[in-house]
DNA sequence: CCTACCGATCGGTAGG
DNA sequence: CCTACCGATCGGTAGG
């Protein structure tokens, strides 16, 4: 029943999620109305819920899409064998790309998740607390290793998760410089100030 | 004409704007309500109106007390003759002693200020830019008197000032550790970052 | 400083 | 997917 008319709704839900987080991005999430991007979609806002179930909705598939891609990155680098220094490295690479191409969910999942309706709220702030201890103990096993030097773990991370989203401001700029040299200069400083 | 009894609203309106930043903080611009904060405050919603003008006076007041600080400080920075590095060392812990001795006003500035009204949100904008400029002027400086690191100036300020508004999360968390122990680590991993 | 209230706008629903 | 519309809430004003 539906099987197959049903799944034509994926691409046309994608395609609000897509529009709602430029817009979520632009005015922020309670500025922003069902109306407006409705006409930015094309249709009325009425018929915005045929394919969603409520302005709710959009906020946490964009703050749980992004927290899925970063979780599982995460899983993938703790699996692998090596430098601890590396890892950082990479992690943060990882994240710089997530800012300069996936601009708009980023951003909003970064920003925005205050707004993120029970138990959606919870569980988000649950997997970002679980996130960032993970991401220290990299650090932290790094320091016992002597890789990096002695330092707060937990405050390594809060600062270099802050500074990439700091590529905000890149992306408004005018002078904007190339994205990989971008990605570079942010690596040369905040992984130089882990070395010893 | 009023001259004793206008200035004893000084006070009165003092408190709105403080409880206005704290408010803004926690809900965000948008979705704090006037009649919360006159809650807060403790009178009728109307009866704030006879303090000020509209809801966007209170962000404007926020955000351009906060600006007027760093700018004032800025402006002594440059007077003075001497290392660059040390000028940058000084300058972050400016803002890091901003972000945890006057976090709400400080916090609102970083985050709402998107939502000023002509002519202000220009003018802020104006400021902001500038401000920037002038920061990575000194870190410009710091380069070619070979104090400082070969890096792209501009996204070295980016990466600070966003660091740093990363103690938002430190504010959150339970296992806080001490402020001047986090300043002396922030300092350590972002001067570091700089040093050749 | 309060009571009473306004016009605008919001997210969302009914019904087709 | 649209027209028509609802109840709630918003920032702000009038008048005392």
């Amino acid at each position: 029943m539906g099987r197959i008319k049903t799944d034509n709704n994926g691409s046309r839900k994608d395609v609000i999620v897509e529009k709602a987080a430029i817009l979520f991005k632009e005015k922020g999430f309670k500025a922003a109305s069902m109306r407006e991007l409705a006409e930015v979609v094309g249709v009325e806002a009425a018929s915005l819920y045929n394919h969603i179930k409520s302005k709710n909705e959009l906020l946490h598939e964009i703050c749980f899409n992004v927290a899925n891609r970063f979780n599982h990155k995460l899983d993938e680098l703790e699996a692998e064998e090596g430098n601890s220094l590396q890892k950082v490295e990479d992690l943060l690479r990882f994240h710089i790309d997530g800012m300069v191409h996936h601009f708009e969910e980023v951003f909003v999942c970064d920003r925005e998740w205050k707004h993120l309706s029970e138990p959606y709220l919870s569980n988000f702030q649950n997997q970002r607390r679980s996130y960032r201890k993970r991401f220290a103990a990299i650090i932290e096993d790094g320091i016992k290793k002597k890789e990096i030097k002695k330092i707060d773990a937990t405050t390594a991370v809060l600062i270099m998760l802050h500074a990439i989203s700091g590529i905000e401001s890149w992306h408004r700029s005018k002078q904007k410089i190339d994205g990989k040299e971008l990605e570079e200069n942010m690596i040369a400083i905040l992984v130089g100030g882990l070395k010893k």
